[in-house]
DNA sequence: CGTGAATCGGACCAAACCCGTCCGGTTCAA
DNA sequence: TTGAACCGGACGGGTTTGGTCCGATTCACG
């Protein structure tokens, strides 16, 4: 499991698409604009959401993208994972490297696993309506804090 | 916030030292043997351990590391911290980029926010006493799924 | 006091990955 | 037929990961 900046991207596009009335069609260079999203980069994340099944893609003059479901029955985990690939936190149990070779690496996995079924039940839980409801216009209450860096948790074979 | 393997090893690293008597001294190779860490990278990882407070380096002769603190009293996420730095999860908040430039961006920092404070909690509330007490020995109860690679989360800036 | 054991700490490196860009190809509307 | 728009894969620079290597330093012991 991944959140990139191309997972980011994602659920921001579909938001610019889910802001539209039901079955518009919206152009990349839309979408890249309004999202402030390189427009080349937009479009190989847009191919990832077609092949998961998000959205339609339309080709030719006039084409563009248009949401398959409703903004409320499209969950955080589903863009991302189209994305991303499926969540798959626990090395030791894969199939790969079936036995863990470290003491009390069994536990370490099971605390891993904790903590990526609370990301995902907080994914699941919200849809993209969710977060259109929640927007706040740019500029008013922002909470500050001292955070500088970005957010990074990642765990590899 | 990173969960690298640097962070996994440290965890596995540490209750290897756990596991012997209060105030024992450990060579770093018999950690890496022990817990199947290459022996430099174990090294390497344990002087961010002694930046981080959490052990005692005893160099020369019958050197080694020792803990500084009970296993009861060492939470998983000191160990990430002291090997990853700290959580920063949210880039539309940092001082850097003080904007949301996306439509929307707030409410998925604010999502973002929630999932890795569900991640903090879980990290908090266990120590490494509570892994050793839930450790299971290699060969059983091995929950099988179809997991193949590895679990990866990642936002940067 | 000298020597060897052991860590310290930083330089170094290959591979993987991220974040895109680019471009030729395909499909469709007009 | 032409041009708009997506398709999809190759490419590439920069960063991170996962280590390795080695000289410097520190200490116990004889």
């Amino acid at each position: 499991m991944q959140i990139t900046r191309a997972g980011e991207y994602a659920v921001l596009g579909l938001m610019c698409l889910a802001r539209r009335p039901a079955g518009s069609v919206v152009m990349i260079d839309e979408v890249s604009r309004e999202e402030h999203i390189p427009k080349s980069f937009a479009a190989k994340i847009f191919q990832s959401l077609v092949k998961g099944g998000l959205v339609k893609s339309n080709r030719g003059g006039g084409g563009g993208f248009t949401l398959l479901k409703p903004a409320k029955d499209i969950t955080v985990l589903h863009v991302i994972e189209a994305i991303e690939g499926k969540i798959a936190f626990q090395r030791c149990l894969s199939e790969d490297e079936p036995k863990c070779e470290h003491f009390g690496g069994c536990a370490l996995c099971g605390l891993f696993e904790q903590a990526q079924d609370q990301v995902k039940d907080v994914f699941t839980r919200t849809t993209l309506a969710d977060l259109m409801k929640t927007h706040v216009p740019v500029g008013d209450s922002h909470r500050r804090s001292g955070v500088r860096g970005g957010m990074k948790l990642e765990l590899k074979n």
